[in-house]
DNA sequence: ACGCAAGTATACCGAACGGTATATACAAAT
DNA sequence: ATTTGTATATACCGTTCGGTATACTTGCGT
């Protein structure tokens, strides 16, 4: 592998745990097996970094997402919900599960015209698109009110474990208009 | 006012635009119009600043919600489910809405057993456990699936206007069971 | 065999970090 | 009138921050 996409992955993961802010250039490179220079070399500075390493974050999700939706045969509306909140169900539930990537980003970048932000803000919007097209594909009725919703509470399901809310009592058919 | 509560207040006011990070403790001071041994020796260190002002936001938050409620007539399940909606859409639409503060903790605070990660918790889970006992007051059934499908789908909301996400079409009844 | 790019190692920069020390000002309480 | 508590101002500590400079080594294409 590249030393550049190691240094990518490395930070991902060193970023997605201890954020940004708290992630030193000094320990980026030492996790990635590399030195400061290298990595200036490869990347200019530290806000680049970040960037590079939310597009590259970005494209996972998205590769994995679909990746795991082929898996399944999606007739119905109810089958995009059903498919989504699983595969949610699945991340929010695994070992190294930190919250969602670009909500920690804007977390720590508030100001909207900062690139973590902006970068995150579309990361949202493309995963918004895409349920609602799913949606489509099966000639839903009310495709952008299912979508949103969808969207809305896939949101909240991530939020709700990042922040320890064990247990919840979900209503199956919430998303049905 | 004592001038604890006005760094309390100041404090509270800079970590949640800037985040807990990227607020030095030299600037926390300035802004309170006051100086770094005053507040060290109101304070003790960052850490426990920072848990008080959690604490200190936990409290406003609840009395707000309450406050707010108050001015309502709730009688059924869907008013809880309304006024809660709209106590939310006030906020995450107002100028200086950067977020929830304790999601943006978590965020910054990923160790579950970290202080900030714990209080943001806490407050979640007092939150969720109002919910239900307001739809319990109304004698709503199903108190529980309501009242968690109503949290997760209020901390889909927070986040998704803090990641600029507008004009969402949401299903108005999501919340029935 | 050679040149050249890519990576390594290390020392260093100025600035900012969290935190502390010392010494002073001032108002209220006794 | 003196004590006491609170706040002030300022200088400083060691450490880490993002970022740079210099010099050395390695690997690969020709």
């Amino acid at each position: 592998m590249k030393l550049r996409d190691t240094i990518l992955q490395k930070s991902y993961e060193l970023f997605y745990k201890q954020g940004f802010h708290d992630s030193g250039v000094e320990l980026l490179a030492k996790q990635a097996g590399t030195t400061k220079r290298t990595l200036y070399a490869h990347f200019g500075n530290k806000e680049r970094l970040i960037e590079e390493v939310l597009k590259y974050r970005h494209q996972m999700f998205m590769d994995q997402l679909k990746d795991y939706l082929d898996g399944f045969e999606i007739k119905e509306a109810a089958d995009v919900a059903t498919c989504y909140l699983t595969f949610l169900k699945n991340w929010t539930s695994s070992e190294d599960f930190y919250g969602c990537m670009f909500i920690n980003a804007c977390a720590e970048y508030s100001d909207a015209g900062s690139s973590p932000h902006q970068i995150a803000k579309h990361h949202k919007t493309e995963v918004r698109k895409w349920l609602f097209d799913k949606f489509e594909q099966v000639g839903a009725k009310n495709a952008r009110q299912k979508s949103d919703t969808l969207f809305v509470f896939g949101e909240g399901i991530i939020v709700a474990a990042q922040t320890g809310q064990e247990a919840l009592k979900l209503d199956p058919l919430f998303w049905q208009v």
